[in-house]
DNA sequence: AATATTTTCAACCGCGGACCA
DNA sequence: ATGGTCCGCGGTTGAAAATAT
């Protein structure tokens, strides 16, 4: 099977999308829906290839988005998935209405990772980490970058939550061997966040909030989401668009185009495509 | 205040599978 | 069975933003 260039690229825009850009999108969308990607930039007038097109609506314009910070409760199911499930991020994603493979896959390779590493859990196989191989990895992944302090942090934590870590961390790997995990049973949903919530509650939460806080305190967007949000997420709705989108450009967008109006729009467009 | 470094995340690339003629 | 086309996925990149010095 000869692969293909997905489209003639002479002639085609690259890089971030214009507001105009997605307003002609999203219109074109709403008013024909998704039957063929490729034509989806020529119909809608659009010098863009039609993968580009796709990618941009999945993950910046479809109306169901859930906007905003990932919750903890979030986070935590996304490492008990990908203890089962590996990268295949949009088997990961199909979990969490509203949200995309892509920010997901993100979030585990800037954030999530982290914190694996810091409880003393290797990202990839989720089994513990020796504590000197930490220390070395610590070293050459952030040369010269990490005060002594930081590091003595680290290993604090890590040397607390070791024990809560690897009984966790062997039931998953264990799981981790079946091939076909297409759909975790309630059953063992409930089991894993139950294992995953004794791990939880045995850390220090409060140096892992803190650096949560610190993280996201100072920026512009939305405010992280409380304990209580995290608790409680509103899991296959998209009531938050509004509130949890500072970006500029949709205050830009919304001048054209209601919101109110893309969710009234929304279910019809989502009928069609099935 | 200016500069350097790190982090984040939107977007791109290329592979492989599904589908169809 | 074969080859062509398209779509979706996962890995990667690079610009912008945030943070540190």
């Amino acid at each position: 099977m000869g692969r293909q260039p997905c489209c003639d690229k002479v002639g085609l825009k690259r890089g971030p999308w214009t507001i105009e850009e997605d307003h002609k999108l999203m219109n074109f969308i709403l008013n024909n829906g998704i039957h063929c990607w490729r034509m989806v930039p020529k119909l809608a007038g659009l010098l863009r290839c039609g993968k580009s097109c796709r990618l941009r609506w999945i993950n910046y314009l479809r109306p169901d988005l859930k906007r905003g910070l990932l919750s903890e409760m979030e986070e935590n199911q996304i490492i008990q998935l990908h203890a089962r499930l590996g990268n295949r991020w949009s088997k990961i994603a199909s979990h969490f209405p509203g949200r995309t493979d892509n920010e997901i896959k993100n979030h585990w390779n800037t954030r999530i990772k982290k914190r694996l590493k810091l409880l003393g859990v290797d990202p990839v196989t989720h089994k513990p980490i020796e504590q000197k191989e930490k220390v070395e990895e610590k070293t050459e992944t952030t040369p010269e970058t990490n005060s002594s302090k930081e590091q003595e942090e680290n290993l604090e934590v890590i040397s607390r939550t070791d024990n809560h870590a690897q009984s966790e961390v062997l039931k998953t790997s264990d799981q981790k061997q079946n091939e076909e995990v297409e759909i975790i049973s309630t059953d063992e949903t409930t089991d894993l966040l139950h294992n995953y919530e004794m791990l939880c509650g045995s850390l220090d939460v409060g140096l892992w909030m803190n650096q949560e806080t610190n993280t996201t305190s100072n920026s512009n967007s939305s405010p992280s989401l409380s304990l209580e949000d995290s608790l409680n997420p509103s899991m296959g709705e998209s009531s938050s668009i509004q509130e949890d989108s500072p970006q500029q450009w949709v205050d830009s967008v919304d001048s054209l185009l209601s919101w109110d109006c893309f969710n009234q729009l929304e279910e019809e467009l989502f009928f069609l495509n099935d």
